[in-house]
DNA sequence: ATACTTGCAAATGATTTGCCAGTGT
DNA sequence: ACACTGGCAAATCATTTGCAAGTAT
């Protein structure tokens, strides 16, 4: 599983890894996938993000957890730095006292191509 | 469908309206409930939003959509305002260009209990 | 012999779909 | 007669669990 993770270039639904990413890995049981990622997760090595609806995907915490942005309307999605979040993060304890995480759900919202493809309206 | 998410106190799941609230109102079938919450979805009168982990919760638009912030330890939750995020839309547009809602997925963090709950350490 | 890990199958939870009967126009 | 809505059962998707067989220590 971790060899599959690696050899992934982003995050991965569980399938695919059972899957050993379409044939170019051993395959495995969908249910020791799930828990070998479990245990994965609960040391440390690997998170997971649920990108709006569908399943799970997973990735290797390599240097630490990213957090991530998501399109709600084409689906694509970026990993950024915690640290380039650490802004928003600010305001929004400063409005509402809550810490966000990014790491598990992620902004949710309209990246700048679909923002363009519906008519380019709001501003800010 | 609409009279039980009228009576309901906050957003509530789908399984709870087929229940009538607990009994408190007339039951009616899962599938049905989802097949109108559908319908009400699509003419903008209700909306859902996911919480974490667990079924999608369903509320009235009362006036306009609300944005959610929920807490990812104690899984309480709150609706804020739209115009209360637009400081945090501002600084995630300009750090990535997306401009991002929090109706449907919420902003997921720790709420001040909790960050207590937790050895206060994090500052800012 | 004992502990850990797998594969496979069945269970769970949320949601969707098919279909048929009941109501309304 | 025809369109719409509801109930009920079965299907689907992601994930979890039970259990028995297999490998390792």
């Amino acid at each position: 599983v971790l060899e599959t993770l690696f050899a992934a270039e982003g995050p991965v639904p569980a399938e695919a890894i059972a899957a050993g990413l379409g044939g170019r890995l051993p395959a495995s049981d969908l249910a020791s996938v799930y828990r070998n990622l479990e245990t994965l997760e609960a040391v440390g090595l690997v998170s997971h993000v649920h990108l709006g609806h569908g399943p799970g995907l997973y990735a290797l915490n390599h240097d630490g957890e990213s957090e991530w942005l998501t399109c709600e309307r084409c689906g694509d999605f970026r990993a950024v730095d915690p640290a380039a979040l650490d802004e928003v993060r600010a305001a929004i304890h400063a409005a509402f006292g809550y810490r966000a995480c990014f790491a598990h759900f992620p902004v949710v919202g309209l990246c700048p191509g679909c923002q363009s493809a519906l008519g380019a309206s709001s501003s800010t």
